[in-house]
DNA sequence: CCAAAATTCCCCACTTTTCCCCACCGTGAC
DNA sequence: GTCACGGTGGGGAAAAGTGGGGAATTTTGG
């Protein structure tokens, strides 16, 4: 759990800025991720996706959907001094972020969550993680 | 069992200490587990699991669900000089674990347990140790 | 096209947490 | 008894996290 200042700011926490790779150069591309949170990429790893989002159709009516939904509220910036990004105030109040986040590393990008709404997600599963876990990893 | 101190460091016993491969150089991911306990990985054990992570889809909303809960706590940190792990706040609430642990060695991790939670655990199954042996080692 | 307002960005300062180190205690082996 | 090893406790430096002032830039309104 992380502090979101007055002025919008996060501080990525050390942990991960540790498994970011040094050709992101501490550029990040913030947008909205799937279920209420938003996604951080370190540019290296968003340039990837965004190879493959060349490769989908724009005369196809969903391929160019998920295109606009993805790039709508994407937004590039760089860490500051002390290691925080700014996150545009869309973007948080797309994900009702206000000043606390729940920060989760998960392989190739990192997620921002207001705590809240990410317990009602964890919450609110039929499944147990441990059934999860079962099916996914047989 | 083993005590926990004011810092939230948990000495790994020597015993356990013995079977973790040089490759680890000191250095683990701890997590959470299944049921209310704690993983704790040698970085080698851990990256052949991330590997396996890394093939899921971040599209399917069940390999999303796994893999932000399974990383949600992730934390990886080296032993100290008298070879104690620090456990971060959050794990420990999310096990309960106060001041004193449960250790157990599971082959290629380690668990930590809330000793009355553990003992909760084994007392509440249904069927008998010997009965699940002969069923699993069939 | 200019001025006022708002936002962004860069810097400095403070607080809290983490981690590195040293010291100590107990037990079992010699 | 003494030595070695495993386990426990705690002080203090360094790193991480937080807050905010003010210049620079962009946006807005006339």
């Amino acid at each position: 759990m992380y502090a979101v200042d007055e002025k919008g700011r996060v501080n990525l926490p050390a942990k991960l800025r540790k498994y970011v790779s040094p050709e992101a150069n501490d550029t990040f591309v913030i947008t909205r991720g799937f279920e209420k949170c938003l996604f951080i990429y370190p540019v290296d790893e968003w340039n990837k996706l965004e190879g493959n989002l060349r490769n989908l159709s724009s005369y196809d009516p969903e391929h160019r959907r998920f295109i606009r939904t993805l790039l709508e509220l994407a937004s590039e910036s760089q860490l500051d001094g002390q290691a925080r990004l700014s996150i545009p105030q869309e973007l948080r109040e797309y994900a009702n972020i206000q000043d606390q986040v729940r920060v989760i590393g998960t392989l190739d990008k990192i997620e921002l969550w207001n705590p809240n709404i990410y317990d009602e997600y964890k919450n609110g599963q039929p499944e147990s993680y441990e059934s999860i876990a079962a099916r996914v990893m047989k």
